[in-house]
DNA sequence: GCCAACGTTGGC
DNA sequence: GCCAACGTTGGC
């Protein structure tokens, strides 16, 4: 099992809109951006474990745990020439884009934001910490297990 | 809203 | 295949 950081603008998609959509459910559609579609179609598998980050907002956060219910898949939102996230480019044959199935596993009491964990020496090596704008990020076990710990949840 | 960082595009 | 121009992201 792998973990990950996925990034969202809370204002297009937030993890309460996961929390309350059918089954808590739904696909990670739109993300196009090279290195983070390899990630989408090769890494990211059904069971790993998700850190849900809010971007663009006063308060930059990881706000909740996710995780993949689906491995990836073509996203077909790239075939909508009426959809946002149409790239004309992409066919059915040759679908360029790559999505997830996730679902709604934990919304935390306290956010950990991006101050605090870029205040965390221990966290340091996180491409969210270097600025990246990578919106698929993988996350190390020994992450995962300290953004927990900052946020309260209990290791199980 | 600004702007630095950085990913993508396209002319050569 | 280089690299300048351009577009987007995201913290502030």
């Amino acid at each position: 099992m792998n973990y990950w950081l996925f990034k969202t603008e809370p204002g297009c998609f937030s993890f309460d809109d996961l929390k309350n959509c059918p089954d808590m459910t739904e696909p990670w559609d739109g993300v196009r951006n090279f290195q983070a579609r390899n990630f989408l179609r090769d890494a990211v598998k059904a069971g790993d474990r998700i850190l849900f980050y809010h971007s663009n907002i006063p308060e930059p956060a990881v706000v909740g745990l996710a995780e993949v219910v689906r491995d990836g898949y073509p996203d077909f939102t790239a075939l909508d020439p009426n959809g946002e996230h149409f790239d004309p480019k992409a066919s059915p044959s040759n679908p360029i884009w790559y999505m997830v199935n996730v679902r709604f596993l934990k919304q935390m009491a306290k956010p950990v934001t991006l101050d605090q964990v870029k205040n965390n020496p221990l966290l340091a090596d996180m491409p969210l910490v270097k600025r990246s704008r990578l919106s698929i990020q993988p996350v190390s076990p020994e992450q995962w297990q300290m953004i927990l710990a900052m946020a309260g949840i209990p290791d199980r």
